[in-house]
DNA sequence: GTCTATAGGCGGATAGAC
DNA sequence: GTCTATCCGCCTATAGAC
């Protein structure tokens, strides 16, 4: 298609399209499973360039996650404070701070890097900021959106099934069988529509 | 320590301690990442060893997620003909699973590998075979157990959220941080107790 | 039932050119 | 800012001995 040699491009600019690439291969393939090699193809480039940006994979990785969490923190916090600022009824921000995550693990690689780094718990650097990231959340959704602990605990677990579904690629099946159908509809509810759009685009 | 050559054992003895360390390295390193070797190691054999008995590395991953699955699907449907056999009142079962769940997943390789398995959609046989498993899982609740559709749904939601607790290894840091001592204890209640036993005597 | 040897390919990281 | 070449180690699977 185009030449070996890429554009040259802004640094900060190439860290992005790195990261984006990253996060989908280590999504897919988990932490240790992933190469740089496959990160450097999906981003267009050449693998020790990704190295030399990084300094190593797992800066690189520690880094993806930052950015998801990131993500995450900033968009609920931007809801709530949407939220306080219109005055909306008290009862109404479960359903918007659900509705925003829907939204943010669209994005496949999101979803899967934080998925791969709940479940690594026993890596010494991957596995302590994964715990602080979680447990930021927890506070956020305390002390800003004025959840009572157990409120929080019920709105974590739905996220964390609505992770599952996700990650099980199970909307993708919408329809092909009653009990999968049955249980989409009672968990995403009105979010259903966007998310089975979002996976028809794909297909299309 | 001992001879290189292991002690001759019935191929199906052999077969249930790959299963058992595979199970561990495959959830710690997933399924790309873990290696052969490393699961021959834990097992005390060698590595073409390994790879002779189940064919190879998809192979056995299969089958450590098969068994996993039945595991669970058998321990729900002995709780669930307990419950009916004894007559114990209708509002007891969730609490019955609950505590056969928690127990199950201190087994932090069948824990994980679930995890893994979770998040395999995109793979063709790994992640067909962990969509039926979860929507198996969800009949047993419905059909069996007789949840609403949406108690199924909360349950299997604080599934969720128990799975990523143990996966961060929550439990281990428990009273560090005031925070993450009120989620754990909000969401495992009874069965803290039973949860923090176990990293203690891990510890020890 | 279990091993050693080994083929053939892929891994991360570094050196150094342009 | 980006590449090519390359080191050295590790990976899965096969062959074949005991």
């Amino acid at each position: 298609m185009t030449d070996k040699i890429s554009e040259r491009i802004p640094s900060g600019e190439r860290r992005e399209q790195i990261l984006a690439a990253a996060s989908l291969v280590f999504g897919e393939r988990g932490y240790f499973g992933a190469t740089t090699d496959q990160i450097a193809k999906a981003a267009g480039i050449s693998q020790p360039y990704v190295v030399r940006m990084f300094g190593s994979k797992e800066n690189l990785f520690v880094e993806v996650l930052s950015r998801a969490l990131d993500r995450l923190l900033v968009t609920f916090t931007e809801t709530i404070d949407d939220w306080k600022a219109d005055g909306s009824p008290d009862d109404q921000i479960a359903r918007l701070l659900g509705t925003a995550y829907v939204n943010l693990i669209e994005d496949r690689g999101l979803l899967l890097s934080l998925m791969q780094a709940f479940s690594m718990g026993h890596d010494p650097v991957i596995g302590e900021k994964a715990r602080q990231g979680f447990i930021s959340i927890y506070r956020l959704l305390r002390d800003d959106a004025g959840f009572e602990p157990e409120r929080v605990r019920t709105f974590l677990a739905e996220g964390m099934l609505l992770n599952t579904l996700l990650g099980l690629r199970l909307p993708e099946k919408y329809g092909l069988d009653e009990a999968a159908t049955e249980l989409l509809e009672c968990t995403f509810q009105t979010k259903l529509q966007l998310v089975l759009d979002v996976v028809g685009e794909k297909t299309a």
